[in-house]
DNA sequence: TATAATAACAGTAACAATTATCATTATTGA
DNA sequence: TCAATAATGATAATTGTTACTGTTATTATA
């Protein structure tokens, strides 16, 4: 179902989302806004994320383990750090035409493409 | 734990993920192989394919629901089809020398990178 | 080729992440 | 203001995966 109606959840899980840049997990914004709103469900911050990322309003990232979810909804690349599993944005220029001359390759319609680079950051080389 | 000794269901798993071009999930390949090894358990299937690919012999893919296992070690793309959430892949080329450029943008050390390109497939088009 | 050490197994329980259900509450348009 | 219904909270159910345990199979060595 598509997203109509307001509410103060929605809004205040996109406002947290959008404020941080750690790419969280559903249960990290759960636990982060439960502080100020005692009352919220964990289903409710997993419904409106998986609805929000149906918009095309934020974007979910699968990359093992839970799903982590990223305020920004432009294509943008990250890398994985495979010893804390954290996810960073890479402010990699786009790689404008790889769609267009991967369709060559594909059977079938491209909309978008992701890119990982998966490594260990500094914070876990130290 | 490191693969050390031999077993007719590991040999199995790697011999059914390398004829497939499917990337199966953990289940498929248990349930193609349970036709011929009745008595085989999906617990083996979910250790040998993690520590195949802790090996790097096999690779695992995770793009959101179930993981999916690739028999090709090597690097290559694919394609995700929302549709019918089925990997293929690409043979588009190796970007050689995305991982050292990308090292410009990154506080870490990169060891490998993944693209997905996300789109219809032609199934699923018709 | 017997044997001892142990990796790998099957079966099952436990766990983690996510989704579904349902009665209640909040938002919205008329 | 009120009716329609989207959204919520609480919880149950489901799904994907890992851990545990007693047993079996593999392997190196005698």
């Amino acid at each position: 179902m598509a997203v109509t109606k307001h509410s103060k959840q929605r809004d205040a899980i996109i406002s947290e989302l959008c404020q941080r840049y750690d790419h969280p997990t559903a249960e990290e914004i759960y636990l982060a806004l439960k502080l100020k709103m005692p009352n919220l469900s964990l289903g409710t911050v997993y419904r409106n994320l998986n609805m929000l990322s149906e918009d095309g309003t934020i974007q979910k990232l699968s990359v093992g383990g839970a799903d982590h979810f990223d305020g920004n909804a432009k294509n943008h690349y990250h890398m994985l750090c495979t010893e804390c599993k954290r996810l960073y944005d890479v402010d990699y220029p786009l790689l404008e035409d790889i769609e267009e001359k991967a369709v060559n390759f594909v059977d079938g319609q491209i909309t978008s493409h992701t890119i990982t680079f998966i490594g260990v950051c500094n914070g876990c080389l130290h």
